[in-house]
RNA sequence: GCCGAUGUAGCUCAAUCGGUAGAGCAACUGAUUUGUAAUCAGUAGGUUGUCGGUUCGAUUCCGGCCAUCGGCUCCA
């Protein structure tokens, strides 16, 4: 028996994130013997842990139901109650294989066959089940206590998709109850936050099978978001110095050839033909930018040259990656393209991670910056890959930034600094993204004349700040729960007459409002006043101005805002000049950032 | 693209064993004139995703396609 200070011990070092890791990799044990119990044919591939949770991956005859996922589930509480100890044991990986082979594991077989330098492998069992593992384990399968599987999916065996499909089980696992009830919860407030469950409720956008997958139809509401962000866009652009460009949706193929996207990049592009020339529906902006550089000579007095363009792109996307706003065929990034000198380049590398400090700070997402270097398939010269990383990362430094090193992620033909959000879930995301290239120049033969007399080649930066829009959008939805800054409400208030008798006051009132520039709607239904009130609140209406006699006679309104109730009875006026000077400073509902949790999922987008 | 699930009214869902569909909300009409999260009554609304097969008869069974959802893969 332990004593209670042992166990008080063991329960704090499981609480510890190695600790839940430990125990989610038994979990993820215990689960495969589990199924092997259940399923005595099935094939053991791999079940590591991941953020919250842990998968294993198993080759079955038939793909789980969801009532196997019951069956399993009561199995391990079960193997739970049996208490065995977890054994470990080391072997050479020739004896591993033959070991193995026995046991009819193929998948594990192949797994010791990349382990053949190294000594000994180790193993651990837990009653007949043994699973080649590199640990550490519980010591004992009852320790495992709050734990549940979440869902299942097809994977391919080590992400090949030329490789079978195997089929994975994800669970979660916690050492405190507390722990898996507020991950549930988490998840629970995800699904509820769904941009595209709160895009149809607030009726921002749809995407509708006639029109086609990952198309978006915005709808007023939504365009009205679109529109706030894109005002906001071309203010903050302007203010730092961004020319305004527009190229077409469509260029010749002969365009594409040059850019280097008609051999790199045509499985994403779409095609069409005019009088017998082949045209591309542009997937990036850049070429359209070079193309405007190049159209006259340019001195070294021109730069730095900042090209800004609200720019809409298709990209072919395989149908199963389509997923709302975040992941969708047609989109607008808010793209620039930065021609400058080199002595240029680590000024303009911090001007846009200002620029991403101080539109993150408007927004009020947390963000962390992650470098990019060199892949092993990569274009260009040492050279020129030591200046521009060098240059992202003297940008870094001189600003004393926090940032982290993707070793050999960068694009091929440059490095990057990709810039996370985190939401208020604490998701993460992708938006902004600087990326040096010196492919696109050297390409389109873009020169200047330098102070020297002579023609030199300049320097470029692709760069992104919020992205694409329509993921952005998503992410901002999801952020605050539909609960938008009342500078983003696309309905910023709608007034509530309580009889009919005030409708004319209630009209004079909105007009008011809306001079003022406050976007505001008039509900004149013949409802009660609890009712439209329930409607403003659930269509997340940052105020409601409610008007019955005692405010038509004094001439004034009573205020309730969506976040804090009731305001009073207050001046029309005053009312005005207090939402109005919310608007000017962009000022976010505190109740944003209601639930934290670890989950992180980082979705992607390339900018051009 | 791959694995699995799903697709019924604008939305959320129901329909026993195969016998041509029903509710709530929304919409519309009428009554009601209301004080901080749902007033009452009535009316209308459907080629059950789509194409084909089996069957006397298909929302139901089978197959193809499309789309969506959960993942995988992909994401210059």
């Amino acid at each position: 028996m332990e004593n209670t200070t042992e166990k008080e011990k063991i329960r704090i070092l499981l609480e510890s994130p190695e600790g839940e890791e430990i125990l989610r990799h038994t979990s993820a044990h215990v689960m495969a013997q589990a199924v092997k119990e259940l399923f005595p044919e099935t094939r053991l591939a791999i079940g590591p842990t991941i953020e919250n949770g842990f998968y294993y991956d198993f080759d079955t005859a038939r793909p789980f139901t969801p009532e196997d996922l019951d069956k399993i589930t009561e199995r391990m509480q079960e193997i739970v109650r049996r208490a065995y100890p977890v054994v470990r044991t080391e072997m050479s990986p020739d004896e591993a294989i033959v070991f193995f082979e026995q046991r009819h594991e193929p998948y594990k077989v192949e797994l010791i066959r990349d382990l053949m330098e190294e000594s000994m492998v180790s193993l651990y069992a837990q009653g007949d089940f043994v699973d080649l593992c590199r640990g550490p384990h519980l010591p004992n399968t009852s320790m495992l206590k709050h734990f549940k599987l979440l869902n299942v999916a097809g994977a391919y065996w080590r992400g090949d998709e030329r490789n079978p499909m195997l089929q994975r089980i994800y669970g979660t696992s916690f050492a405190r109850k507390e722990g898996l009830q507020n991950h549930l919860k988490m998840l629970e407030e995800a699904k509820k936050r769904d941009h595209r469950k709160l895009g149809r409720e607030l009726d921002l956008f749809e995407i509708n099978e006639t029109v086609g997958g990952g198309l978006i139809l915005y709808h007023p509401k939504g365009a009205m978001l679109r529109w706030i962000l894109e005002d906001f866009e071309k203010a903050e652009h302007l203010k730092r110095g961004y020319l305004p460009v527009i190229g077409p949706q469509i260029l010749k193929s002969d365009v594409w050839r040059i850019s280097g996207h008609y051999d790199y990049y045509k499985e994403n592009m779409y095609f069409t033909e005019i009088e017998g020339k082949e045209y591309g529906i542009k997937p990036m902006n850049c070429p359209a930018h070079m193309m405007i550089f190049q159209s006259k000579t340019r001195s070294y007095r021109d730069l730095p040259l900042r090209f800004f363009e609200l720019g809409t792109v298709h990209r072919h996307e395989k149908t199963g990656v389509l997923h709302g706003l975040l992941r969708v065929r047609g989109f607008t990034q808010d793209d620039a393209h930065i021609f400058c000198l080199p002595e240029q380049l680590t000024g303009e590398i911090i001007g846009v991670i200002d620029f991403v400090r101080d539109v993150m700070k408007v927004f009020g997402f947390e963000y962390t910056l992650e470098l990019s270097t060199r892949p092993e398939k990569s274009i260009g010269s040492d050279e020129d890959w030591d200046r521009a990383t060098l240059a992202l990362t003297s940008a870094l430094e001189e600003h004393r930034l926090a940032y982290t090193i993707n070793e050999g992620d960068g694009a091929f033909y440059g490095p990057k600094v990709d810039v996370k959000i985190k939401d208020a879930l604490g998701r993460s995301w992708q938006c902004a993204t600087i990326q040096c290239d010196f492919t696109l120049p050297e390409r389109f033969k873009l020169r200047y004349a330098g102070q020297d007399g002579s023609e030199h080649r300049p320097i470029m930066l692709h760069r992104v700040i919020l992205g694409s829009l329509e993921r952005f959008m998503a992410v901002l939805i999801e952020h605050f729960a539909g609960k938008f800054p009342v500078w983003l409400a696309p309905v910023q208030a709608v007034v509530i007459n309580i009889t009919d008798k005030q409708l004319s006051y209630a009209a004079e009132v909105k007009e008011k409002f809306v001079k003022a520039g406050i976007r505001t709607d008039l509900d004149a239904r013949n409802e009660k006043m609890g009712y439209k009130i329930r409607e403003a609140q659930i269509q997340k209406i940052p105020y409601m101005i409610i008007v019955g006699d005692r405010e038509m006679e004094s001439l004034k309104i009573s205020l309730r805002s969506r976040d804090r109730g009731d305001l009073g009875t207050l001046n029309i006026e005053s009312s005005i000049q207090d939402i109005l000077k919310e608007i000017e400073e962009k000022r976010i509902p505190e109740d944003t950032m209601e639930i934290k949790d670890q989950g992180t999922k980082i979705k992607k987008q390339k900018i051009g």
